[in-house]
DNA sequence: TCAGAGTTGAAACGATCGTTTGAAACATTA
DNA sequence: TAATGTTTCAAACGATCGTTTCAACTCTGA
């Protein structure tokens, strides 16, 4: 029996992730919801609790398996680079790909989802923010660790900051990556997705490794 | 007697400005804003007709505000530079500029009025979308052409992509910007803006001129 | 001064929402 | 097979939403 309900409940968690990313975290209704997955309306109460405790569920599922893959392709660029700083550009990618791998790969989240993320950071849902803090922050601590290596010449707090201009630019890019697929009725594929990473990557490794202190 | 509506007019638009930014268009009811602005329930669908009506009147006020701004500032810099390009960090300061004062300034908009823009962007409202792109459209064109002039090195597709990513890392530091300040318990005030403005411009301007096509 | 347009007000309408309820259906264990 | 615990289901609850209605009020112009 431990079966249908884990059945059950991947079904709706699925369901979930398009429609929050769609439409947002009030306008999806749990109507819409359970009806996509073939479930019962009360069935998210009873799998999940409240309609929060889902949304939650779902954006940290995403954000977890993001993050997740970039220390992992962090560790391995560090184990490539020996004992010498790793380059900027390579420390870049390992955090620019992870989420626009994602964001393409319909499989496992799909465009839409990045919305999902973008919103959540803007909006900062009261009865989620800390949990999504508390999943975010140490790899950004992380990351500024390993920047500074690359980069000695830049302080601390200045490097926290671009990192966070980094972010912003990775999520609007996602974004707007997302509905240029849609318009262009696809076609493109993979290949198109490296050539936005890269450029993207150019930006944020420039950005990054800006002359610092200019008036 | 037009007075009279014209005031009503006025706290409501107020009133809903500070409500949709805080809590998001389909969160803030019309309820909130009418008590908050004084009026009553019905105002709203007599003066503005519809809440979509009342949302689009509020976010394409502070959208074009910042855009007149900024096309200002341009027209400025590109008479100081005469007949040579005009330096790229300043093309970035009148882009960044407006945006950052527009969100610090309590009489105009205050920061909670970033996230509005910075949502609006992401969800794109399907009845507002095509109004906020005819806003936003030409103005970006127009710093294409510009930075392009500036830099000659750079493709017109690569640039129009890089000035997407400086739209995103702008309206993050805008939103993480207000949430700080409202941490730090204020006391720093405008000199850290300018600051903050400057570690923006620095950031951007390496990004719209870094090398293009490595690797 | 008085008819009439403009504006405000209280109340209600219909729709949708998240959540709860209690019975039916199901699988599992004794 | 009988008993037990788990999952599904249809239905309803209470609350909130945007919008409409229509009477009351306010001010203007002849």
């Amino acid at each position: 029996m431990a079966k249908s309900s884990a059945a059950t409940q991947a079904r709706i968690s699925s369901a979930a992730g398009q429609l929050f990313a769609q439409h947002g975290f009030s306008r999806a209704s749990l109507r819409q919801i359970t009806k996509k997955a073939g479930a019962n309306l009360a069935a998210v109460n009873y799998h999940f609790g409240a309609k929060e405790d889902l949304y939650r569920q779902v954006v940290l599922r995403h954000v977890q398996t993001i993050n997740r893959e970039r220390v992992r392709l962090l560790a391995q660029a560090e184990q490539l680079a020996g004992d010498q700083p790793v380059p900027l550009r390579a420390v870049v990618e390992t955090f620019v790909r992870p989420l626009m791998r994602h964001a393409s790969d319909p499989e496992i989240g799909g465009p839409p989802f990045l919305r999902l993320v973008a919103r959540e950071l803007i909006e900062h849902q009261p009865f989620l923010r800390e949990e999504l803090s508390s999943e975010l922050d140490p790899v950004l601590e992380r990351y500024a660790r390993v920047v500074s290596q690359s980069l000695p010449g830049v302080s601390s707090a200045e490097l926290t900051l671009r990192l966070q201009f980094t972010t912003g630019a990775l999520l609007h890019a996602g974004v707007i990556w997302h509905e240029l697929v849609q318009q262009a009725q696809a076609g493109h594929e993979a290949r198109d997705l490296d050539v936005w990473i890269r450029r993207l990557v150019d930006f944020c490794t420039a950005g990054l490794g800006a002359p610092a202190g200019q008036s």
